[in-house]
DNA sequence: CTCATTTAGTACAGAGGTGTTCGAGTTGTA
DNA sequence: TACAACTCGAACACCTCTGTACTAAATGAG
């Protein structure tokens, strides 16, 4: 029922006060940034680093679970508006590209955050919370599907599965300092590119990975 | 499986006092169960478990964590094992096939144990602890590049990344009834083969999985 | 058989976290 | 201005977990 211009409806009932929304937004962007340096950031912590009591957080969160549902919707709210302004047209091959590249990005930045919200929350909901971007990642692979691109012989899931899955090893590997941030896009789209090819067919050279990562679809409303 | 919640035992079979001997195993076989079940399995749990007492416990483990990382030391040692009986001579595309038939197993089996181990135990250990079975995967990886069957231009590293990251992916989706266990070998497998053709090469039809999975390859210690 | 090892059980000490209550002060909003 | 919404801080209650100390009993090994 929250009807916001601002696109993002997270569920912010209006008849509250100005302070009071400020302040919790300001504890969304402690709990992300608190998660973010440490998965286990307690309610203090966070509490602490927004600049409010901690009986003022309990205030508008009533348990620390509800508190980081929220910090990982908003967070996902995100990530779907970045990924949003993604081109996803064009050939399919250099759409995954692109959609890599966006991506990657944002899972590298939260990983930590999705590591709390796995220790907090039950499994499900996190996978609803992800339900639109893996919504974006699919249709794009059915598009490849269609057009002859992507094989058709693996579940559609499983190749969720595995895009989602490189990118969070990778984000893992880079905080091992096992990769270096620049090449991971690269290596993710080459090793998705020949998996996503089907038996039989040649494995397509990665695209040059051209900057032009984004060609807002001219943004609507929201 | 070996020991069951029982009270005190009445056997010895070995020296040193087959008393704590025993119990030592009795506590790392009630871990492992223990953490499989729940991640955050307290010692109390696994000390009840074990059937003994916490303080018997910690009379072998000096603190939890140590316990722990001795619970995935023994799981890691049975999984090499297992992996030791594993041919990975021939095809490297089928030895691929039949090592992931094999890892997947373990990993779907104690994931929850690496979690546990994740929580409480420095990345860098449990890296470590993982060298011999990375070593394994990336020796085949290598004589398959070597044979021209794997791609040249990706990192080791994120080849073995991207084996171990779609097995754990997997048994993600297994614990999440997203995917039956029986069709996950195929699907990884299917991925892998694609994922490490080259670029301009054709990508294998996957092998068919028939269960010939072991067949020591030279005969070593057991 | 005898003794050192090992165990059980209980109790204690401490740390850390969550969630609540209360009264008093502040600040937005009408 | 007036009132309700909001915040603050501290204290409180409660929980769970880790790790230690002590004593009395059992059990294995020589």
């Amino acid at each position: 029922m929250a009807r916001e211009p601002d696109g993002v409806g997270a569920e912010a009932p209006r008849a509250r006060r100005a302070d009071a929304r400020r302040n919790v937004e300001a504890i969304l962007d402690a709990a992300v940034a608190c998660l973010t340096r440490d998965p286990d950031a307690s309610v203090v912590d966070i509490a602490a680093a927004a600049g409010v009591g901690r009986v003022t957080l309990y205030g508008h969160f009533k348990t620390r679970a509800e508190l980081i549902d929220a910090a990982l919707v908003r967070t996902l709210q995100g990530a779907d508006r970045i990924l949003e302004t993604t081109d996803t047209t064009g050939d399919p091959a250099e759409a995954l590209t692109r959609l890599v590249a966006s991506s990657w990005q944002i899972v590298h930045q939260f990983r930590n955050v999705l590591l709390a919200a796995h220790r907090e929350l039950p499994a499900e909901r996190i996978r609803g919370v992800h339900d639109r971007v893996v919504r974006r990642i699919q249709s794009l692979l059915e598009r490849g599907q269609r057009g002859g691109v992507f094989r058709k012989d693996l579940p559609k899931r499983w190749m969720v599965t595995t895009v989602l899955s490189l990118m969070h090893a990778a984000a893992e590997d880079v905080a091992a300092a096992r990769l270096k941030v620049d090449q991971v896009p690269g290596l993710i789209t080459a090793t998705l590119l020949a998996a996503f090819t089907a038996p039989g067919a040649v494995v397509p050279a990665p695209a040059p990975a051209h900057d032009a990562r984004s060609r807002a679809s001219s943004a609507r409303s929201a």
